[in-house]
DNA sequence: ATATATACATACCGACCGGTTTGCATTCAA
DNA sequence: TTGAATGCAAACCGGTCGGTATGTATATAT
């Protein structure tokens, strides 16, 4: 059982690395086993399909990401600094991890949920779950945006928080089709200050922001 | 040779109906094949691989749609026409074609490109170019909207126009794994607004806009 | 020590993949 | 009228897909 444990985690963490770098459908199951140090048996010994292991990898992922989210958008920080953790998270996100020859990864479970076919509902609904919990981190911080008084106009905090995570999306499926992390970086904060309409005075990048 | 011409014209629409239905992944050459009234004989006959097909295909989609453009930004609509009449292009579409169950379609080209493997270049290499189009046409609709003194601020056509399609893309995409066409309908007119800073007073949809 | 369940490895399955080969109409040139 | 090229249909190819069946080593329970 102890083993038992670690083979399904490491299926869970190759299933997310290989599946990031190409798509769903592009990574088969048999090269996941491979790259796991497992075979089929293990691998159909802990999940019934491939899309479950999708799913499950899904859920597994954003444990690790929650925390991640937490530490940015920790109280210590103020909202514009928290916005700017964001930002460098998505984009440290892409040229760290060095994905083969592609700059831009973008999120697996998002690219693969609006391109699958209709009878793998189950990896749709992972891409489903995993944009809603983005978009309520997001929400999360146009609410302190709007109450620290760095926004212009009417701010709906449920649209705009939809809408960033929309054009995050957006761009980086651009950057990734035109293997071009530059301009990943600068559209995203352009992005991030006219959707949110933040006060030109508050544009700057804020220095010395995250760890 | 008319019946050639014929052959190979109807595989070109055929594999655009069925990849934006799904995906390049997704669909067989059987299948574009059966649909297109032909066999794999007849298709390679026509085209060397599956790729190049696909990146006939986007060819041949784009003279189309550019045609439809041209119509949508024709100098006898002002700057906010124009914009109405593109934001209503991309909303219609949608829920006019009703792909299968799937109320949102997105683009099959930009999509396609973003996910299928790293050997398959010809596919990325058509994605770049149909957003590479789409980004151009854009670009002209940001300059007129400046001309004509709607727009706040300062603003650079080249990025904007390139921001726009990032977050056309990823408005269609939420849409298309939310299967929520109501959702696209109402923030890609609010993004639209907000990633051009448009003028408050010309915020609400020009009435009787477009054909 | 023995029975049982767990955790796999190996071999295999039918289906389907993109692509090829072959043959047969039809069309056109001479 | 004949010969060659075009436009395809049908059958076929090796390879890979997701998934299964079976065997086995280990760990645990009794």
């Amino acid at each position: 059982m102890a083993r038992g444990a670690d083979t399904r985690e490491k299926l869970l963490d190759t299933a997310i690395d290989l599946i990031w770098r190409s798509s769903y459908d592009g990574v088969g199951v048999n090269e996941i086993c491979k790259r796991a140090g497992t075979t089929k048996g293990g691998f159909y010994h802990h999940f019934e399909t491939k899309a479950d292991l999708f799913y499950a990898a899904s859920e597994h992922y954003w444990e690790g990401k929650q925390r991640e989210l937490n530490d940015i958008f920790s109280p210590t920080y103020t909202p514009l600094e928290q916005m700017e953790n964001l930002i460098n998270m998505i984009v440290e996100k892409q040229d760290v991890d060095q994905y083969d020859d592609n700059p831009v990864a973008g999120c697996p479970f998002f690219t693969s949920g609006s391109q699958c076919s209709s009878d793998e509902e189950k990896v749709r609904l992972a891409a489903v779950k995993m944009s809603d919990n983005a978009v309520m981190y997001n929400v999360g911080l146009v609410h302190a945006l709007k109450g620290s008084g760095v926004l212009n106009g009417d701010a709906n905090p449920e649209v705009l928080g939809r809408m960033l995570q929309q054009f995050i999306q957006g761009v980086l499926i651009y950057g990734r089709v035109h293997r071009d992390l530059d301009v990943v970086k600068a559209d995203l904060r352009e992005g991030f200050c006219r959707i949110l309409d933040l006060k030109q005075e508050y544009r700057q990048p804020v220095l010395q922001a995250a760890e």
